[in-house]
DNA sequence: CTCCATGCAAAATATTTGCAATTCA
DNA sequence: TGAATTGCAAATATTTTGCATGGAG
C-alpha cells in the first residue's frame, strides 16, 4: 500500500531504488505484524530471488533510519522490524498471531509528571506497548482448538 | 543488599550455592543499572576470577526463572538484566548513566480499557518504561560539562 | 559418595565488514 | 560512465551445547 510513498522517501533522501531495495520495501510495508531479517529475507526472495540477506540488513537500517520502520522488543528478543506509526503512537500486539496495531491518544502524562516529580528524573522518553489477543485469535480460542 | 535473599531463594528451590553463583548474585544484587551478561562476567570476575562466562549466562537464566532479575529492552538492545521488581512495577532509566528504578502504581487502566475496546484485543499484558537523565545527570549537566 | 554445577572448547546463531562485480541514474 | 549497491565469503559477536572434572550437600 504505502510501498510507493516509502520507495519515494528512500529517492528523495538520495538513495537509488533497485530490486532488492523494493522487494524488501513491498514485504514489510505491506506486512501487519513485526519481521525478522531472516523473515523479510524469505518472504523478499520470493518476489527477488537473487536477493541476498546482508541487503535486507542494510536496507532495514536505512528504512530504520528514515523513521519508516521501528524495532519491536518483545520477549523472544527485540530484532524483529515493523512499519513505523505516524506520530506518537503505541503498539498493540498479539501474543499468539504477532498481529501488531498502533493506537494513539495516550493519556499518561499525569502518570509521567506524577513519576517526574518522585524519582527526580527529568522523563525525555516513554514506551508503552500492550499485548494480548486480536480479534481473531479470540475467536479460534473460543471456538476451541481445531 | 538482597543477595542472601537470593541465595535463599535458589537453596529453596533446590540449586546449590556454589561461589559461580554468589558472585554473579552479588554483582546484580547489588548494582541499580541494567547490566549485559559480559558486563556481569567482568564485575563477578573481581570477586571469583575462576568464574566463567558461560556460567553467568546459566546463572542469570535461572534467576530469571525465579523471578529474581528481568531483562531490559532498550534501544540498543534487550540482554541487559536487572534487578526484579516485586510486584508490578515499571521501570524509569537514565540516558546517560544507565540508572534505573521502578516506578509503581501506573493508573493506565482507562487507557487499556479504551484501547481493548477500540481494537477488539483483549490486552493481556502491558509494558511502560521511562527514559530520561536521572538527577545526577540533570545536574552535571546543567554545571556544564567538566 | 553422588550428583549437580563448572569451565573449557566447540558448535550454533546473529550481525557486520571487505571487496570485486553489478546496476542504477 | 561513475558512483552507489549488491551478494558472496569471511570476520565478529552472541548464545548454546557436549563433556570431563570439580565441588556442594
Amino acid at each position: 500500500m504505502s510501498s510507493n510513498t516509502w520507495l519515494d522517501q528512500l529517492r528523495e533522501n538520495g538513495y537509488r531504488l533497485t530490486e532488492s531495495r523494493r522487494a524488501v520495501v513491498e514485504v514489510v510495508a505491506t506486512t501487519e505484524r513485526a519481521l525478522t531479517p531472516v523473515e523479510v529475507f524469505d518472504a523478499a526472495r520470493s518476489r527477488y530471488p537473487a536477493l541476498g540477506l546482508v541487503t535486507v540488513y542494510r536496507t532495514l537500517e536505512k528504512l530504520e533510519q528514515l523513521g519508516l520502520v521501528q524495532r519491536v522488543h518483545q520477549e523472544n528478543g527485540c530484532n524483529a522490524y515493523l512499519t513505523h506509526a505516524r506520530g506518537h503512537q503505541h503498539l498493540i500486539i498479539c501474543k499468539t498471531c504477532g498481529r501488531a496495531e498502533y493506537f494513539s491518544g495516550d493519556d499518561i502524562s499525569s502518570l509521567i509528571q506524577r513519576v517526574s516529580q518522585q524519582h527526580g528524573f527529568t522523563v525525555k522518553d516513554h514506551w508503552l506497548q500492550l499485548s494480548g489477543l486480536c480479534p481473531d485469535c479470540q475467536k479460534l480460542r473460543d471456538e476451541g482448538d481445531d
